[in-house]
DNA sequence: CTGAAAGCGCTTACAG
DNA sequence: CTGAAAGCGCTTACAG
């Protein structure tokens, strides 16, 4: 009934205790035959290392920190967090790190769940979403000393590692298609103004607009939100001069454009383009399904973790920059009906 | 730069780590002034007890595990879990207990995990979801001696504590709601029918139907995803004798079949009414908006929450009856047109 | 009320 | 290649 400890496997296997931690961690110490017979004990009586022993002998708490920094109501339905969970996963399980996560309801108690983690050793690393501008996170992870990895910045030099991808590059591509397509009046519904993802899109997207004369582009800022993706969406559609293609900043707020311009009595795509950024299968689940700026977010995440456990073991890494996100056509983009 | 001990504070009281260890946890034993210059110096100094440290000496780990076992593609968009896990959270923030995560690919896959977790002495207690018939995965707890709570039973008798509504209720709800409007012929599209908790929902549709007069009643079994609820929709309107209604065992299913059905050129509610069970946001995203079986999931969440750590504590603990689902009637539903 | 000490289960120099 | 021992930072009986 009792977990069995290495003291347990070294009575068994008839040897010291440091040898049978040789054994079981691969280091040098031990003979061939008798790490064999060590290994075949620890197998025998279902043996797993203490993780507090482990950690307290100055080895790694082998997990990572991942907080969550959004209302419960809009967590549920964001496919991203959880593309991203699963591919860090993928990543941390192979290496048996854990992931340890908690839901916070702003960055200040963003940072406390940081200190604290790290005070009590409980990670040995974080992986840090949505990057602002002057992030009040960045130099306390600094100060601490905390391993990070940041998701979502723009690329520029910073304190600590950022994977980033170029968003500036994706929407002027949908752009584009979209003026190809025939479009003159595209709008875009943003995602949180004081994020540096959105700051960067919306740069790009009024670049790329200006370049190609399209003077009725505008941004309307919301907050990720189905109700805020509504809102803006009625406030676009309602004016005389209505665009005739909306790029969103996610699936969600895209959904919810649909459904207001379904309600409005106009068809999509004859009447009103849609763009969703952020492909997840939500967007193949209504009709038309929408065309979306794809990209693989759980490899996303995947290469997060990686990064970040490189940055535990010590080894200097820089900024990596990410698959760009691509158009996936599908049928609520068309020319428009003149 | 060094993280501080209680040796640190020891040091700066006067007094012995003992002391500051009573003074940090409550404990009797030291008097109340030396208490508050204790509680002083580590807050000043910011102090956080080390985990392992405090695990190893016979405390809890102060973590508790929950697994995830859902393909990535529908984890991203099926908002219960993080309904869920946003519930565990509020209970197990306010005790600073971890919320440690692990996706999983099989039921076999989760209990080595479980094994492997508890050996490891890193989770003192898991959250269970997804019960089946003979679940593989009691026994084990029950083994290992495992503090555990399982979501989603039918509240029978168990070695594990179980948290569970009444979904039988809840269907028949749905059921007599869609007959008053005048419904006679409805389907159903089922989650996994592994599920326990399936059976249940699809025992009690049977029954209901049956006590009515339904002959038509069917139930197509599908598994949550919107693709297997596409699928599912098309079989059951391709006939000629296509049901009036159609109850969703979740919500994604529930949108698919909304989109399956304007796709066919069928009007919602005119030609078909649709009902989903699990109301989240996606219910009030499409258009029309859908008439749910709702219930608090992140309420249900901390109800288990606070269960496993009244379990971890050694307190006996009975089944729990949560909540049973009500019918939230929104554009979705409407008498059938004749 | 307070101090000194053992012990949790590992890892890791340090001798043989 | 192997063993004996110290130490990680707490908690908790046990004496005073």
């Amino acid at each position: 009934m009792k977990r069995p400890t290495i003291a347990d496997i070294a009575r068994r296997a008839g040897v010291s205790k440091g040898a049978v931690s040789y054994a079981l961690n691969g280091q040098p110490g031990v003979s061939d035959t008798t790490r064999k017979r060590i290994l075949a004990i620890a197998q025998e009586i279902g043996f797993n290392a203490n993780s507090a022993a482990r950690a307290l002998s100055g080895a790694r708490a082998r997990a990572v920190g991942l907080t969550l920094c959004r209302p419960a109501r809009i967590l549920g339905i964001e496919p991203w967090f959880m593309g991203l969970i699963s591919g860090f996963e993928a990543e941390l399980g192979a290496q048996s790190y854990a992931l340890t996560l908690q839901v916070v309801a702003t960055p200040e108690q963003e940072v406390e769940v940081y200190r604290r983690w790290w005070g009590e050793r409980r990670i040995d690393g974080v992986i840090v979403t949505d990057l602002r501008e002057n992030d009040l996170r960045i130099p306390v992870l600094h100060q601490l000393q905390l391993p990070a990895v940041v998701i979502g910045g723009s690329g520029e030099e910073s304190p600590v590692t950022q994977i980033w991808s170029d968003d500036g590059g994706a929407i002027t591509e949908a752009v584009r298609y979209l003026v190809a397509l025939g479009h003159s009046r595209i709008a875009r519904v943003s995602g949180v103004p004081d994020l540096l993802h959105t700051q960067v899109r919306t740069k790009a997207f009024n670049e790329v607009c200006a370049s190609l004369g399209l003077s009725d582009a505008i941004t309307v800022p919301a907050d990720y939100t189905g109700e805020e993706g509504s809102r803006a969406t009625r406030r676009l559609l309602i004016g005389g001069d209505r665009p005739t293609a909306i790029i969103y900043d996610n699936d969600v707020m895209a959904v919810a454009g649909l459904a207001v311009a379904q309600e409005m009595g106009l068809s999509v795509p004859g009447d009103l383009s849609i763009v969703a950024w952020d492909d997840s299968p939500l967007c193949s689940l209504v009709h038309p399904p929408l065309t979306a700026l794809s990209r693989d977010v759980s490899g996303y995440g995947a290469q997060a973790a990686r990064e970040l456990l490189n940055a535990i073991d010590g080894k200097k890494v820089g900024n990596v920059k990410a698959q760009t996100a691509h158009l996936t056509p599908r049928g609520s983009t068309a020319p428009p009906r003149t």
